[in-house]
DNA sequence: ACCATTCTGGAATGCTCGTTCCTATATGCC
DNA sequence: GGCATATAGGAACGAGCATTCCAGAATGGT
């Protein structure tokens, strides 16, 4: 090889990912695209492929980093209220930011999933990994007593994935931070 | 007039409400639109006008007939717990049939709302709406020792909003039915 | 029977889009 | 210095799209 590519392959990644979150898959043309990053038609094509391919690889970075960032978080071996009302928070701090454009997950899976079956996979397995780092950590914390024997971990895991789909929605389209924190506390409430 | 329409007008605009609901504004043509309607090109112009504003009087058809079920069912004196049971599972058991197409509100949240202002202000104002009959049904059940007076109805009408999207998004993606169910049951806790 | 209205569908317009091809230019390793 | 690779962007292609125009046929009330 000889000559080195000019822009970095993750940073520009990112930042497509950024578009395509803010306005979805078809509302983004290529050239929209090409203007937005920098970086000319034929480089993007080279290097990632085309649009679809593109999306993809964003949506999965984006999942992964999604689901490390959760991963760690649930590491914490503070109380679990504590933890999940920071966990919650941080998300709610973090992507409902003003104009947010929620979740590229949710997004996908409204605008997406019917039609595409590699998205339609790509978000079920997400949420059964995400239900899975959850309940293992519920149920971590039902085995340290803060959390009653009743309880059912994997459905409690559930509840809260499907909550936070809830919030991403109302994030991008109503806005109102302290609302969504409310909720959220509100929803902690299945703890007790 | 002379010669008389050959179709239902407000037939026609839920066949339409229902293909736009499955595949959303930018993946449905104006071609799938007349194939699937069996109307022809031109009398969906005359009788809707262009494809936007077809999309908008479904979507606002949608939203009474949606704010309509809702007011009726919380008309109901049951005790609030059975009365928001029966609601969601009824909720579940329409809108979430097998591969179902979700809520058209909430796709058009994700899918419009940040290129269409249109659409946000309908967003916006059926969230108060159906917060606001929440809110005071929830206010009802307070006054009658339902709920602890601790609680607040606002807040907990926003919550159960908020919910109601979360399992519209995992309905259309995830499917599940008795998962969103089980959701459905362990929100009504925060009534506690 | 007349006429306003409706239905139907072909044709055309004009736009946007994704994608490919191609050429010119730059860059760095051997 | 040369060669493989990268960038840049013009040009074109072919497809799909929403929308309008138009002409022929049907229909029903007066």
């Amino acid at each position: 090889m000889s000559r080195v590519k000019e822009f970095d392959e993750t940073e520009v990644l990112d930042q497509a990912l950024e578009l395509f979150r803010a306005r979805g898959f078809k509302h983004t043309s290529f050239a929209d695209l090409v203007e937005a990053l920098g970086v000319s038609r034929q480089s993007l094509y080279d290097t990632y492929g085309d649009k679809q391919a593109l999306y993809q690889t964003a949506l999965k970075r984006y999942l992964d980093r999604g689901l490390e960032m959760m991963r760690r978080k649930l590491e914490d071996t503070a109380p679990i209220r504590e933890l999940l009302t920071d966990l919650f928070d941080g998300m709610i701090a973090g992507q409902c930011a003003n104009g947010s454009p929620g979740c590229l997950m949710v997004n996908s899976m409204v605008e997406l999933s019917p039609h595409d079956a590699d998205i339609r996979a790509l978000a079920q397995t997400h949420a059964r990994e995400i239900e899975g780092l959850f309940a293992s950590r519920l149920s971590a914390a039902q085995r340290h007593g803060e959390i009653a024997k009743s309880k059912d971990p994997v459905a409690l895991a559930r509840y809260f994935y499907h909550t936070i789909l809830g919030l991403a929605v109302a994030s991008r389209a109503l806005g109102a931070k302290e609302n969504l924190r409310q909720t959220a506390r509100l929803s902690l409430q299945v703890l007790d």
